[in-house]
DNA sequence: TATGAATGAGCCTTCATTCAT
DNA sequence: CATGAATGAAGGCTCATTCAT
């Protein structure tokens, strides 16, 4: 890909992710990333098409392998959980942009097609935190639970922080102006929530 | 407020919902209720205080008495999670498109005077929750735990099945027509994950 | 006429020589009044014919008769041309916003059976004042001019200052805040002007 | 400039003298001058912003050499009035619809940045006239008269006949088809008749 | 007589897109 | 490969007017 559509891709998502793919404009776009308007259409065909680029080349990124960790024999279950919250909130905080787009986008009933391709981003990650799961229910190391909702859970509460700063800010009694992802105490904060949480629930 | 204010505000929910703020356009809304395009105008003024009306008038169920049940001596701290859980699961199930527009507008750096009118509906419900988990913790029944991140972890993990049916399908192996929000069993196995997985993680 | 109908007339004909008749809107017109909208339909049966009765109305005040003066044998022609002058701008500064909205019609080529009907208000004005002059010029009190651009002359003079409140300001050294149709010396200083040079142009 | 943008500047002059600003809708100008609606928008930003771009264009015509003119030498200051008389005419009688369209706008108290535009192109030319009626009247050649009434007696009369072609005709005992401002003989009578009066009044 | 509610047409503007160069 | 010019469609909104009461 040629650095001027990487260039436009990036500034293409900060728009997507400030307001919204309806509310950005190809206008405010090649003014943001200072391209001609008719670059965007050159480029990507269209403003929908574009989009679906941003996604599925940003998607990469996601699919960086949980695998290995969920077939490594050298750590426990428990630990692999562990390692896959570190490893979620860290992806997730440092693509946070990325994934607020993507849920704009799953949470309205518009572009079904792209939505189908969101799941399959998201997905596999779930899958493989399920495996795990039950892999450690099947050993006897956790509790019978409720995977599924295991998984709601971690990345539910990841998202509940992650989506809105605003929100996250009135919760955690902080000022407007703090930018919680960006302090890693608080990233820390937050995986040692989910973790003692989350042990508490699996271990026996 | 006229019944045909209260008609075109219950269609302008469900567009909005579906499509977006930025999405639905005015004559989309006329159209799905049935009204002339200057109605709304007539109406609201415009469509963006048309939103405000949405989110004032709808706010009105989220301040049902949560507060109540938090300050009733007759229940202990746990007990009262627990309601807190199934209140929650309860009125965001039955309200969801209305928490969907919510979620985007909250997610969205634009309209920034909704944005901080939508944190104040939601908010006070985090502050009870929270008062409640706080109380617990003095009286010693509770561990010594993160009380914004557990509030995260219960609306977080609501949210994480509400906001997108298909992700929520895909992620309990359902098939693409089943409604989680309409059965009640889902409901319940939603409410004893968290209850169980809240007790582990609280209850000393 | 109703005192009703007279009100909003009145605040119409404020609002139309502030801002046109394209400018000014029933909703405008309303709120000024302090009626309801549909009160100007309901009188006047629409906008339009609102502005035509408008014109008719207020041009009763312009058919007060210069025809006594111009027949009374007890003055000169000369005098007779001073005393037009002095009535005119009289007439004129106090009926001046009426006077401004009948030249913005009259600049306009829509509307041109109005525009017939305005040149009936202001041509007998000037046929009197032709009348005179071309009975000073048979007397021999009176060079050989052209009568037609005489009058032209007297009321072109009045309007320049008239029409543009701004423009004769700026022309007159005044500030901004300067209402020169107020000020009785200012009426005197051009009625001066106009006599003067009309009898040094006239009289042999 | 672009000849399109010329094109569209023409036919807007016509528009707006015919119908006025308001009056003028952007669909019809884009009818008139065969172009896109959007296209005005393209190139002018806005229907306000086109008229100020008219008004600055067109504007040039008025900075001719009067200057020059006046601070000529050669010529006495009654022959400069004669000059100036002969001068205004035939500027104002080749531009008359643009003259038009600058009157209309000055007679409405909207639009007040383009007013004082207006008075600026307008104004210049008047304080020319006046430094050549007072240096007349400080030469001794000249009466002491009323210079700046003076100057509205030249505008006016000019003004009287140019802005209403309708009432000029009515004046002139004309019939309706009349053009009077195509017609140099009634340039020349115009000139005529200003120049002696003018005469008459300055002279001693 | 008087008016709040309602409407279709039109307003200016911006949109994503296409085209000629 | 790149872009300024151009466009039809749609955007939110206001208009004068009508209607039911």
């Amino acid at each position: 890909m040629t650095d001027k559509k990487q260039h436009i891709l990036e500034h293409a998502l900060e728009l997507f992710a400030e307001k919204g793919f309806e509310g950005t404009s190809i206008r405010d776009l090649a003014a943001r990333a200072d391209v001609n308007v008719a670059m965007v259409n050159y480029y990507f065909g269209s403003k929908e098409k574009l989009f679906e680029q941003l996604v599925a080349h940003k998607a990469a990124y996601a699919r960086v392998a949980l695998e290995e960790l969920a077939n490594n024999p050298n750590y426990s279950e428990i630990e692999k959980v562990d390692m896959i919250i570190d490893n979620h909130i860290k992806k997730l905080f440092g693509n946070r942009k990325f994934h607020r787009v993507l849920h704009q986008e799953l949470m309205l009933s518009q572009r079904e097609a792209l939505q189908a391709a969101i799941v399959e981003i998201i997905y596999p990650n779930s899958l493989i935190m399920r495996g795990v799961i039950e892999s450690g229910m099947k050993s006897g190391l956790f509790k019978k639970v409720d995977a599924p909702l295991v998984i709601a859970t971690i990345t539910g509460t990841i998202n509940q922080v992650l989506l809105s700063r605003r929100m996250c800010n009135k919760l955690l009694n902080k000022d407007e102006a703090y930018v919680p992802y960006d302090d890693t105490r608080f990233a820390k904060r937050l995986a040692d929530h989910l973790k003692q949480m989350i042990r508490a629930h699996l271990l026996k």
